[in-house]
DNA sequence: ATAATCGCTGTACCATACTACAGAGTCAAG
DNA sequence: CTTGACTCTGTAGTATGGTACAGCGATTAT
């Protein structure tokens, strides 16, 4: 007997009971099994998916693409090439974002450097740090 | 003369003019000067910020908190300690993105290969990527 | 010199992602 | 066996981040 309440997960996965209900509404989620007076019977597992839902919101994934990414794994075994492409689209879209946040943690090391340092800072790294890299004549 | 019209700024940083607006009355962005006819004029500097908006944005930063980033430049002379710990604190949050979006990244790949051999897949990739790490017994 | 385009303010509306009830049934502990 | 916490459905409200006019003046291209 390994089932858990709708309370239980929300609790496990650090999110609310409502949001849990609004993320099936809008199938995200989909539906799970009820017991006889029409509670929801979660697996273990949809704590494992909801954190992963909120982690891929903090990266800045809409819940559309959240949901993308698992039609990824549950289409995988169906169309394999198709699929293959979209994740690639994916993993690139992500190794941009590694390499934003990259410049961006360089920039704010920099200022922190700077802050110890002395002296008026002509350029700002901070906002620079997002620029698109362009060649140097 | 180097100073551009809202127009101008808006395509150059490819977001919309009513959103550059928005910004200036939520407080993001500082009122530009005015010529004689009541029309902004931005600095070229501008657009670079835009675009920093617009990237940390795509990477899950909400207005408020990019507002924060640029505060920390903007109070960094005067109270250096107290804005380095603040720095510290996004640093080490971003730091975390990057991982999680690397461990995201290695599932995706991951999920590719299993794609081009072959069986069914028993634990998926993609959901357990964003687990926190627990130790293995 | 006269449209078309751009800019201004102000207000209203929109999509996304929740969040909060109301009103009723269920379950578990003392 | 009741009382308090939990669940259900359904609907409504909120916060964030825009987007879209209307109605007017300024500018620019032909």
């Amino acid at each position: 007997m390994k089932a858990l309440t709708i309370g239980k997960v929300a609790k496990q996965a650090g999110i609310g009971v409502e949001t849990i209900r609004f993320y099936e509404r809008t199938g995200l989620l989909n539906e799970p099994p009820r017991n006889n007076s029409g509670y929801r019977q979660y697996p273990p597992e949809a704590v494992v998916k909801l954190r992963f839902i909120k982690k891929a919101k903090q990266l800045g994934f809409s819940l559309q693409e959240i949901g993308e990414l698992f039609n990824l794994r549950r289409q995988q075994d169906a169309t394999c090439g198709d699929v293959r492409i979209r994740a690639e689209e994916k993993i690139t879209n992500i190794e941009e974002k590694i390499r934003d946040l990259t410049r961006m943690k360089d920039a704010l090391t920099n200022l922190t450097c700077q802050c110890s340092g002395k002296g008026p800072v002509s350029k700002c790294p901070i906002l620079t740090a997002l620029e698109p890299e362009k060649e140097k004549p």
